[in-house]
DNA sequence: ATCCTCATGTAACACGTTACATGATTAC
DNA sequence: GTAATCATGTAACGTGTTACATGAGGAT
């Protein structure tokens, strides 16, 4: 319905960080970073900008509150503009299918350039990784799922669980497929 | 062993590319979005900013290439040099694990605030790309399979397939989690 | 004839990351 | 008493994205 310019979505991220109560730029960073870092993380200089921005545009109000020992600070809260643009943003389905960005995906792909041995080990890694992560994701699945308020936080706790799982999972059977066939020596000469 | 500074990932990318055979920056632009566009994308005018500065260093040659009817063109290939910094970056194994990158889950993570039929149906879009993708990638696993030579690159199109085969699945599992509670209404106010 | 794509690239901008600043408290 | 952390943010830089340029050849 709105007629909005194109905003990035970590401006998007910050008003839905926002649209759960005010908070200062300090306080969002450190709230991003709890919340959701997992799929979205967002610097702390990028808050600011993503919050003057906003302000700019009239999406969030700013109140500054003096405070003595701690330097100043200003509080910002999401307006009933931004909260409109905020819902329109959430509502607009996404054109082009998120991108998966690996750069462990990208050694393997040129993996040929080195022993395999060494790349077995960084997959056993980057396995293990994910094993570790999808069990700390689905535990706090796990404390989620009483909570019918969290069913979506839910949800994106359960992907990453899921996608980490099936990573782990490849990383096995993976190196069992690189371990049977007559082990190659490094193709160092050209 | 050589004391390098730190290159971003995309540099070795492209020396990557350029170990396969020389090409001009056209030529690696487009080889890149058939090959590892779908874990690392590279803009064209990346590529091109990559070679000077690989020029530069001293990792890429390249050789002018007159042509009549089309613009001339440099063919850049990798040196040695430029080969040992790629081997010596693939064989350093990552400090921190990719971290995922998701719009989508942005908007479920948020999806308290639009309604849940839209939520769901975003959801159904999501998880059929998934599942078309994924499929895709395992007829090109199949394809691989049979090419002892492209092990590696059979392994990343297979991490790829799992990994959109548990976003599809997920998906499913979500949707039927979402519609057995009593459906909520838009959460509008406040 | 005009429009689109191919084949080459360059330029501008915007997003994201890292480093810098600063004073009070807490840790050792 | 020096060093790390907290609580606030700002500045600088570098990667990544989008738009611009240009001429030939193919499509309709």
């Amino acid at each position: 319905m709105s007629p909005q310019e194109k905003l990035p979505a970590t401006t998007y991220a910050v008003m839905g960080l926002l649209s759960q109560g005010p908070r200062s730029g300090y306080d969002l960073a450190s709230y991003a970073e709890m919340s959701i870092a997992n799929f979205w993380s967002v610097a702390k200089s990028q808050v600011y900008r993503e919050l003057s921005r906003l302000e700019s545009l009239g999406f969030v109000d700013a109140t500054e509150v003096k405070q003595q020992a701690l330097p100043d600070k200003r509080i910002y809260s999401l307006t009933k503009k931004g909260e409109a643009a905020l819902i329109d943003w959430l509502n607009t389905p996404q054109p082009q299918p998120d991108r998966m960005r690996s750069m462990f995906l990208l050694k393997v792909f040129f993996g040929n350039l080195i022993d395999s041995d060494e790349l077995i080990r960084m997959i056993e890694d980057h396995g293990q990784d994910a094993r570790e992560t999808s069990i700390r994701l689905s535990s706090i699945a796990e404390q989620l799922e009483t909570d019918p308020n969290m069913e979506y936080v839910l949800a994106t706790a359960r992907l990453g669980a899921k996608v980490l799982e099936a990573t782990a999972d490849w990383a096995d059977e993976t190196i069992k497929a690189l371990k049977k066939p007559a082990k190659r020596k490094v193709n160092k000469g050209r």
